[in-house]
RNA sequence: GCGCCUCUAGCUCAAUUGGCAGAGCAACGGACUCUUAAUCCGCAGGUUCUGGGUUCGAGUCCCAGGGGGCGCACCA
């Protein structure tokens, strides 16, 4: 893994086994894509009848929560007037009255319903759960003590025509649940919140940052070779230069490239794309935050990761300790610092060191089962070892200082230890969060073990990093001295979130694409017209801008 | 890629040793003026993932394929 910022961070490796959240996977395919509880259409309200918009619908938390209607008496009125919008959830008619509950995406009401006063009572009931309702009324505690809107007037803004699963069990086909993430928010508790940590973890994160003066930046997807990492990537076409490119695999070289360039604090929160096996800890797409400090070493870096992390569960979670998969996590800074031989001391009570040559080590390393291959430099066998043997036992925080310079092709030698590089990890729960180092700067260095890696790669190594002029020529320009800082979102999340699987914090993860596309749905409406059967009008009218 | 497990109604799940495919929820029709997973009455709902095989008889056993899960490998 060497240099390689992300080798893991967010996707991990020798983590403790997930929960099992879910049983029973169901589901061909067909019925997967046909979507979860595809029902007759119907409901007697016309399509045409549906707004193009709303107005004047309030957050449903801003009644629930406002502290006069929840001293509210049963059966009292707060003699206030407000508008709603959201989902039926729930839905009971009983004889001239109803009742049903309505969320949007800050919380939820009751909207209380009669004959006497509510206009179209019996549209009302004859609600689909799932419908998009906006309703108007007296905010009212009913006698049996629920707050309530006491509907007057109300609007379909649409219809359900399938169903979210079991009202109550939600759905836990796992399949569905993450290729139709949209029917896993509504119908199962938490997934929504889990979510919405991850966009706080991601708002947080820029906002940290932002203070300590650093300036966000965007570097390209595509690549023509794509470097700074080490991983296959994925492949593609690049038609108006006629040439074959690659999805990145790192923002690294381009944000050192910005260093050169006077951006003397920046970082790019980003999208990365490694063409690998996909696991519960490993989604092919994942996004990572790179950070680099003008005038600043990886100890820089090692206070900034323990900020952003320890802050982000202080604000999200309300406390630096946590708990994961059941264990107490304790990120409140500073963080234990200890070098990688110390650690693998400690768990094996094998010494280790550089020092002592390649043969010994690899003896050491049978002694451990730890497989070594023949190519393996000493460096590279301490590595293994490391991670073999410690780095899953690892609970942490804490920071694995200063990695063989074999294994590290990005980052400056050690000031004091021959062979080793000021490079650490962050490991927490088992599983490297954060990969920085005191960065290379001499163009010469850079290039002599850029080469080492072009040699690897020819010599069939698919994943040895690619050699970049463009970034080599950047450095003769000089960079200033610099800590670089990688951090995996995924796996932060995880963490924050207290989640064993990685698809449970990605919205979208990559899954098999389903053979032979829709199968078909008895439930759904009728096929739309081909588009040449349209009026030409109705042909263009498929979105802003489109026509 | 390999191993193990799994797939039954829209959803969540049953179905004794191989012996009539069921329930709850959702849907549909109805009753009900304070419900809270409302309740009650009625009605409907199936290529038991697919294809073969064994058997008088297969949701159940066997083979092949597909989807999913977990583990391993990969992730220098």
């Amino acid at each position: 893994m060497q240099d390689d910022r992300h080798g893991r961070a967010g996707r991990d490796r020798g983590a403790a086994r997930p929960a099992r959240r879910a049983h029973g996977a169901v589901a061909d395919p067909a019925r997967a894509a046909a979507a979860v509880g595809a029902q007759p259409a119907g409901g007697g309200v016309s399509e045409s009848a549906i707004p193009y918009r709303f107005d004047g619908a309030v957050p449903i938390s801003s009644v629930a929560e406002d502290p006069a209607a929840l001293a509210l008496e049963a059966g009292a009125s707060l003699g206030r007037v407000v508008t709603v919008a959201g989902r039926v959830l729930r839905l009971r008619t009983q004889g001239k009255l109803c009742f049903a509950e309505l969320r949007d995406w800050t919380g939820a009401i009751q909207l209380f319903a009669d004959t006497a006063t509510t206009a179209d009572f019996e549209g009302l009931t004859h609600r689909a759960l799932g419908d998009w309702v906006g309703a108007t009324g007296e905010v009212v505690r009913t006698r049996r003590g629920e707050l309530s809107v006491r509907v007057t007037h109300w609007t379909l803004l649409a219809r359900a025509r399938r169903g979210f699963g079991d009202k109550w069990r939600g759905v836990h086909d796992v399949d569905v649940r993450l290729r139709q993430r949209e029917v896993d928010l509504w119908a199962n508790e938490g997934v929504r919140d889990r979510f919405l940590l991850r966009s706080r973890a991601v708002s947080g994160m820029r906002r940290l940052l932002d203070l300590r003066g650093f300036v966000e930046v965007e570097t390209p997807v595509l690549q023509a070779q794509a470097s700074g990492g080490h991983a296959k990537p994925f492949r593609t076409h690049f038609n108006a230069l006629h040439a074959d490119f690659t999805l990145r695999i790192a923002t690294e070289l381009h944000l050192k490239r910005l260093l050169v360039g006077g951006f003397e604090r920046v970082y790019e929160i980003g999208r990365i794309f490694r063409n690998e096996g996909l696991s519960p800890r490993h989604n092919p797409e994942f996004t990572t935050l790179e950070v680099y400090q003008a005038y600043a070493d990886y100890t820089d870096m090692m206070e900034l990761t323990e900020h952003l992390v320890s802050s982000l569960a202080q604000e999200l979670r309300g406390s630096t300790t946590l708990s994961y998969g059941g264990r107490a996590l304790e990120l409140a800074a500073p963080w234990r610092r200890a070098t990688l031989e110390e650690l693998v001391a400690e768990e094996t009570g094998v010494e280790l060191s550089l020092a002592m040559g390649r043969a010994e080590l690899a003896r050491r390393a049978a002694a451990l089962d730890v497989p070594v291959a023949d190519g393996d430099g000493p460096g590279k066998v301490l590595l293994e070892i490391y991670e073999k043997t410690t780095e899953p036992q690892l609970w942490g925080p804490v920071h694995v200082l200063d990695y063989p310079k074999e294994v590290s092709p990005l980052a400056r030698d050690h000031r004091s230890r021959p062979g080793y590089v000021e490079r650490f990890e962050s490991v927490v729960a088992g599983r490297e969060l954060a990969n920085a180092f005191s960065e290379l700067a001499d163009p010469d260095e850079q290039r002599g073990r850029l080469e080492v890696q072009a040699a690897a790669r020819a010599a069939g190594d698919e994943e040895a990093m690619a050699l970049d002029e463009e970034f080599l020529r950047a450095l003769e320009h000089g960079m200033p001295p610099t800590g670089g800082l990688g951090l995996g979102v995924d796996r932060l999340v995880m963490l924050l979130a207290d989640e064993a699987n990685i698809r449970e914090v990605i919205l979208f993860p990559a899954l098999r694409p389903l053979a032979g596309g829709d199968p078909g749905d008895p439930g759904a409406e009728p096929d739309e017209p081909a588009a040449a059967d349209l009026p030409a009008g109705a042909a263009q009218a498929d979105g802003p801008g489109g026509g």
